[in-house]
DNA sequence: CAGGGTCCATACGCTACCGTATGTCAGAAT
DNA sequence: ATTCTGACATACGGTAGCGTATGGACCCTG
């Protein structure tokens, strides 16, 4: 066997590329914007592409979620892992991350999936397992920065809404803001 | 005369009857759900009627967007006013408004508004214009209670952001959380 | 070179919309 | 009684989208 990959020797970059105009359209669009033909039309390809890597349209929207959710998930326990008596500084770098208007993209798929959340129970539980996991973390470094479990759970709350809520709010034009406002805010959260 | 109203006799109110369709779909579906011929089966009408009422599907949404902005500036100035000394109380009612699920209904249009808004300028300019006076309604409180103008403005976007992505985050659900949790939160915010 | 698998294009039927054009019909106006 | 108009219904053409069926080009393998 010369090819040390005989399963799917391309089809798995081509399919990757249905899937990351689709990720593009769904932050751009929403998801009902994630259309077979408008996508197909768009990578100068026809509907019998997309029907060889995906059984429907479902299979794609399923796809998405999948690996929006592992993405999701492995960036946020990365993000958590810090050095003893840093929790509150780690917590910051968190805030900032999602606030600070970088990467402006993730919040745009971020808000789509909420969105679509709300009329599709499959990206609900997504939601639900990410926001679970992100809420346990955030919570686990309040506690380990000396906070009590029920202020602990409800700053991370705090947070996570703050951040969300911002997004959706102003978009890209949080980075305006004067830092110190910023600061200011991310201090009340984390009680730093 | 014998009639005070020979003009729009009935067809105001039955002009309402498909805004106040149009606006429940929205809560419930999103803007894209908002379809005439779906709404006309929903009111066992047809496309007949609506086109009477409404030049086309636009007219229909340009309304629903007026009416909204209209009601959200009224609510807010209203809900705003207060004896001074009773200013941070004030906002803790706006949050539990808001936060409280009382009345989920406002926060499903609320966020269907908002999502629509990213694709479309006109639901953008009215929720910039309704955010405008929020924040300024709010920013005015915590500066009658004794802030100074920037910390003031700063708190009232963190309480804006916290109930709107609170909303998003949990819908629902959050009737269920502990009110010494929410209490908590409120105060982190308002600093009572 | 015959044949099977991969990857894609073409063509089709179907449905759900939008908007328009036109028909209808009860009641107010005269 | 006739006419007019408000408030619909019906019917039509057009677009966009989904999913399927089929065909074909290009490998690779025997």
């Amino acid at each position: 066997m010369p090819e040390p990959e005989p399963l799917l020797p391309r089809s798995q970059t081509d399919r990757d590329t249905w899937l990351r105009a689709a990720a593009q359209t769904l932050a751009d669009s929403g998801v009902d914007g994630v259309k077979v033909e408008s996508l197909a039309r768009q990578l100068g390809l026809t509907k019998g592409s997309f029907y060889w890597h995906f059984k429907d349209r479902r299979a794609l929207l399923n796809a998405l979620l999948e690996h929006w959710r592992a993405g999701r998930i492995d960036d946020i326990t990365q993000r958590t892992q810090c050095a003893p008596g840093h929790e509150i500084a780690q917590l910051h770098h968190v805030i900032d991350t999602y606030s600070l208007a970088r990467n402006q993209r993730g919040m745009r798929v971020e808000l789509a999936i909420r969105d679509w959340a709300r009329h599709d129970a499959a990206a609900q539980s997504v939601i639900d397992a990410v926001d679970a996991v992100r809420l346990d973390c955030a919570t686990a470094l309040f506690v380990a920065a000396g906070h009590d479990a029920d202020e602990a759970a409800s700053r991370s709350l705090l947070l996570y809404a703050y951040v969300f809520g911002l997004g959706m709010m102003d978009g890209e034009r949080d980075a305006l803001r004067p830092a110190a406002s910023r600061a200011f805010i991310a201090r009340l959260i984390t009680g730093g």
